[in-house]
DNA sequence: AATGGAGTTCCATATTATGAAACAATCGGA
DNA sequence: TCCGATTGTTTCATAATATGGAACTCCATT
């Protein structure tokens, strides 16, 4: 075992992290047994951990996160945090395809862009992080819509150009097709020569709470939206997988 | 120096609570001076932080908080976070007082709670959590206009009790008042018998975010408003204290 | 009353964390 | 361009600590 002089801040922290990615009460038994570690030596440094507030322990004495924690917490939007965390995986998707890539979340019955890596064309979708567009428009919007993270809209639809869904019946149509291949995406409706793909993104709870998109001109895009659809699925999952509590009852896929 | 085994830890803690609290990159040779620490300890107890997601550093080299950070506050609501912070100081004040103590943030143009700890008279204030009131006629919402969390509104005012304010003239004229003495009362404005008083609490970048209150019936609170608002002020600071960036240049009053 | 489980404390000792010194890279001033 | 200072990293002898098995405490169940 090589000793790079911090194996006892390192098994603390394998402890921490443990219950900070469980985020809901662990008990002293769990940790002991998912640590590997001696009782002693785990009882030892959880109370380290608590002692410096990185931990605390509620009324059945089952750690959770503590007030460190909190306060970082109280002072960070969560979706910018969210985004900080998608960050890695937006620069990947931006290297795979070159393109512009955006990762988005519903807000009322809009969608807001978080984060975004812009594209290395010359020739690349603006940046649409201040924009507020019609969910139905965009390939973003119609993810959220499939999955329940924005109502679906009724009656007609503003067409903001002629190849854009114009009722909310041909978008339930098209709803039931991205929630079977995990995919959405738009063909120059939300804007004459844009095309893009999106998929969506899952909190902790197992609910989808953004979308992860890529968009660019259709005479880049047309011909491969379909590896691109998968291809957004794989890392909207790796983001998932992220910020998925993670414990033996759910287990990590 | 006595041996709980475990002072690697708290170390490695002590370099991680700077960096959190600072709220800002904070460089090497800022930790090593403010830890007391040998350099290659220093140096060795953050490359530990790092690798466990504890902390990252950015372009500069500077530290700043890490995935694991961003991880909880991506899945918490800031201001529960703050909730949970308060809590030992609202039960402080209310074993001081006996009363109902509320945290209320600004929520558009109205006045939110977001922590109770209830009164231990059987004559206590109700369960304001779920309920909006005017805010000029409550001494929560008070210090929330005299501090600029929420705008002053114009013209003629709602009036609950024949005490209420009725114009913003005559809430424009208390502001002055609040914002001297550091708190705001109401005396039978929100309802006949009730009477409150109430103090701002301050974020980490120095704005007013939150107010700290206690309210209860007038035959009680009436003698005291003059001794609660103080109180309050010094709680209140002691919570700002808790959100607020501690470093160098700040200094921690 | 006995047993088993959860969690804590003790302490001999094996192992690690320490910090002074040396080193490397960079920056600013002359 | 050179030099000194500063920032940050690495090495390694050794002092100090973290370790984990055993013993212990407390509690729930049978």
């Amino acid at each position: 075992m090589t000793n790079n002089g911090a194996q006892a801040v390192d098994r603390a922290a394998q402890l921490l992290t443990l219950v900070v990615q469980a985020d809901e009460p662990i008990s002293f038994t769990e940790l002991y047994e998912d640590s590997g570690l001696a009782r002693s030596t785990t009882s030892r440094l959880l109370a380290a951990l608590e002692t410096n507030h990185l931990l605390e322990r509620d009324a059945n004495g089952a750690y959770r996160s503590g007030a460190l924690f909190a306060l970082y917490a109280a002072r960070h939007d969560p979706w910018s945090q969210v985004a900080r965390l998608a960050d890695s995986i937006l620069r990947d998707i931006g290297a795979e395809t070159g393109e512009t890539v955006n990762l988005a979340i519903p807000s009322g019955d809009t969608v807001v862009q978080i984060a975004q890596v812009d594209s290395t064309y010359m020739l690349g979708a603006r940046d649409w992080m201040q924009v507020t567009v019609p969910a139905h428009c965009s390939a973003l919007g119609k993810v959220l819509y499939a999955f329940d993270a924005l109502a679906l809209p009724s009656g007609r639809l503003e067409q903001l150009t002629a190849h854009s869904l114009s009722t909310s019946d041909e978008l339930t149509s098209q709803v039931a097709t991205i929630r079977r291949v995990g995919y959405a995406v738009t063909r120059e409706e939300l804007e004459i020569g844009l095309d893009a793909a999106a998929a969506p993104v899952y909190g902790s709870n197992g609910d989808v709470i953004a979308a992860l998109g890529v968009s660019g001109p259709s005479t880049r895009m047309r011909d491969n939206l379909d590896e691109l659809g998968p291809l957004l699925r794989k890392h909207g999952d790796a983001l998932s997988q992220l910020l998925r509590r993670r414990n033996r009852t759910k287990g990590v896929a």
